[in-house]
DNA sequence: ACCATAGGTCAACACCTGTTGACCTCCAAG
DNA sequence: CTTGGAGGTCAACAGGTGTTGACCTATGGT
């Protein structure tokens, strides 16, 4: 019998039968990446993870040690860029823009870890992480890898993550309302800037 | 005696004298804003604020009533945008972008409720307040007012907020050490077609 | 038929949280 | 000198947290 009723969005195998160890784990996972995703670090509890895994408490200890592994795990995010040297010139911007829409629409995680970077050190480090070590080389690869490519990632991150933050996390009316046409029309610009134009100062 | 020993960053009185309650009121709230801006809201403790203030716990209960309540106090911002129609119309984006770095760097009230309002309700509307109830008219007055004056808000919401995320809160290397100069050289133009440029869909 | 084992439950632990109410103590006004 | 209130402390509450270890149970290989 299940006592941890919470909404119960674990996969349960096919017939009667008993679930796999890996198969919880990854029902794990995926409650965990929901939970962080929509409370932050600190207020997705590993209970009520537990709960919309359809599991008790102690298995996720089992599975994955303590919390702070539980989060690595869940935090697990790979951008996926596409290669942008295929691309015409004047629409890396937006097309970066459209991506990052897309990534962040159908995957819990990069949610996850913005809720919880903001308090959270571990969380913090694998977003810039992200920035550094995937988008940082994808622009390397294009503009010749100069020393400002790091400062030209991070400033497309000042950009995308204002927009997630304003979209996803806060939602501030217009921006959350916005179709995403016209975000790529109004943002696409601002990154193509940060991407190829010269240093201003 | 004072047993909350943490670091006492609490304004005492001049001479031998008894605090006052409104100064005790002011130092609860001086290191509450402190404590909800390095830690966020649910780890910000009342004991950690009250040992902060060189206080008992109780004391924040007894002039704040709860919480909620004393967030809700420590909170309480003034944009102080300065008058725009006052400068070259060229210059509002930088002139912007900088009066945001200062208004960031000399008060924890922004950063308390940025690091609330991703997993608080409460912080998170008065963010979207500051930028729809504050920036937002500011913004009407020089464009004149069009139905579009609560997108270009937000437009300059993504990229501020986005910059003191990166900057402030995650300590994106490049973004974190970057001059003033450079930070307003490069988003500067951003804002400033936020602003100003019409409509591009 | 047996039983090791993978999958799972249960009850408890030590600790921390917001919050409460009883209590103490100084000091100025009557 | 008394007294009352403002400023402050203390101990405890009820509930939630991560985490642990003892225990149960189905099942497939021998």
């Amino acid at each position: 019998m299940l006592t941890y009723g919470g909404d119960m969005t674990a996969t349960d195998p096919g017939s009667g039968r008993r679930r796999t160890g890996d198969e919880t784990r990854a029902a794990i996972l995926t409650a965990a990446r929901e939970r962080f995703a929509a409370d932050g670090y600190e207020r997705a509890t590993i209970r009520s993870i537990a709960a919309d895994a359809g599991i008790d408490p102690a298995m996720v200890m089992r599975y994955y040690g303590n919390k702070e592994k539980l989060f690595a795990a869940a935090a697990e995010f790979d951008l996926r860029l596409p290669d942008f040297s295929a691309l015409p010139r004047d629409q890396l911007g937006s097309k970066l823009v459209e991506h990052f829409l897309t990534r962040w629409e159908d995957d819990d995680t990069l949610m996850a870890l913005l809720r919880a970077g903001v308090t959270n050190e571990a969380a913090a480090e694998r977003l810039r992480q992200l920035f550094a070590g995937q988008l940082g080389p994808a622009i390397g690869k294009l503009t010749g890898g100069g020393p400002d490519t790091a400062i030209r990632a991070g400033l497309v991150a000042t950009q995308t993550l204002g927009l997630a933050l304003c979209r996803y996390v806060l939602a501030v009316g217009p921006i959350a309302e916005m179709p995403r046409a016209t975000v790529i029309a109004w943002l696409g610009p601002t990154v193509q800037r940060y991407l190829t134009d010269p240093d201003p100062t």
